[in-house]
DNA sequence: TTTGACAGCTTGACTATACAAGTTGTATGA
DNA sequence: TCATACAACTTGTATAGTCAAGCTGTCAAA
């Protein structure tokens, strides 16, 4: 296996994801039982268990109890979406051969749609603007406002490859969670001028908050979708914990 | 607590959670250590770790090493919308008062658009379709594609209120998962009728299949959203899993 | 006053064990 | 032949314990 991970409940998921991805584990049939994986990892049951549960909290595998683990059918082009995943993972992983355009960089106060609920009025953040672009032909423009602290400030190289790279790598921030929202509004001329839209001016926005592991809130971005090209795909598990 | 879950560890999350949600734990407090839970619940370190993890998915509190478990600070506007959650459910919990008319509910076989990857073309399946409302206003249109088996029919009132309560308690289905796929779209001038849409005819279409825990799929359903009323809200954790 | 070591708390990771419960094939008995 | 019982597998749930690692206040020494 060899990964880069420092748990063992980690690795050992990581490899039978890769397994999955490469054919190895084909959709339809069942991982090897929980006994048998830890013959093959050298850890306890506990320990397999931990990371099939990630696996199955993933949608690549559905337990069956009496059965084993079966491997689920999801087809590379159904793969979710969803989750915090930067727009330079998915060009890597879905092979989008996608281009990205800085097209501002600087101090600026975060705007109310954007602050509004999540911080407070008024405050400045780093401002960088990109436009994202596969085959030439413009389809996403991100507006992300990078919170100072944790942020001062970030290289030219590191905006128009991966933030989340250089805030991970170098920084050493841990990126923990985010919340989400998309809608689809009416956006502002300049917005729609980049995106080449049409008179309706609709796109789609999702706007979302990343948080640190201690909580700190460290970016705000509001993304504008062309509305043909948007596609949001998700994978979700019925929950056991109910409300009122 | 006295919950209808059988297990301990889902019961200790469920409890948690409604004392988050009615404010006995306030968002940026710590939650009583694992220790003191374990005493709480009378039940073992693990079992309530495993608790604090379903919470920690759900997004409710985040847990930091060597302080405690904070709750996080969800607004009940930011509540999540993804996950597997049926209409009904949500008008619950959200208070929308809305009202369903079922405008069809007949065997039929499933579009194109709808079977397209998912199940076989050309199969045919019970077909209801549903207009949801809020203050009169149409909001979504259902089209829903129940699949025989597991399921041979359903009763006119289940399907004005609530498909899921139907299956779960009626038929004891084990509903489990489900993929989603989030576009927008130029909709037919019935579905644009349905919705009275303007000219552009654009729709938010939320297309999704839903599995039991056997793995049998069970449900295709494609939501027509008003896309001036559409709004999804979600939590996601970084995955520590990567591909390629 | 400031610094540093440490005790005592917290969660994280892992192990070992036990029993319950669901599935499946096989052998036994009528 | 057929049905039943059972053995041998699977996963689910819960327990108890160990050590690592992160946080915080206290107390003692400089």
């Amino acid at each position: 296996m060899e990964r880069y991970n420092k748990n063992k409940q980690d690795s050992i998921a990581q490899d039978i994801a890769l397994k999955i991805q490469h054919g190895l584990y084909q959709a339809g049939t069942f991982l090897p039982s929980e006994h048998q994986l830890c013959d093959l990892y050298g850890s306890s049951r506990e320990t397999v268990r931990r990371a099939l549960s990630q696996l199955t909290e993933l949608g690549l595998i559905q337990k069956i109890r009496g059965k084993g683990s079966l491997v689920l059918d999801l087809q590379r082009f159904s793969f979710p979406i969803s989750g915090i995943t930067s727009f330079q993972e998915l060009n890597k992983t879905l092979e989008m051969h996608a281009t990205t355009e800085v097209l501002q960089k600087k101090t600026a106060i975060i705007p109310a749609h954007l602050a509004a609920g999540r911080v407070d009025e008024g405050r400045t953040a780093l401002h960088i603007e990109r436009l994202r672009k596969i085959d030439r032909f413009p389809i996403v423009v991100d507006e992300d406002y990078l919170l100072n602290p944790p942020i001062k400030d970030v290289p030219d190289n590191a905006a128009a490859n991966s933030l989340y790279a250089y805030f991970e790598k170098e920084l050493g921030l841990d990126i923990s969670y985010a919340t989400k929202e998309i809608t689809v509004e009416t956006v502002s001329p300049r917005i729609a001028a980049l995106l080449n839209l049409d008179n309706s001016k609709l796109a789609v926005v999702v706007r979302s908050m990343t948080y640190l592991a201690n909580t700190t809130p460290f970016q705000l971005t509001a993304s504008y979708h062309r509305p043909d090209r948007f596609k949001f795909i998700d994978f979700a598990r019925r929950r056991k914990i109910s409300f009122k």
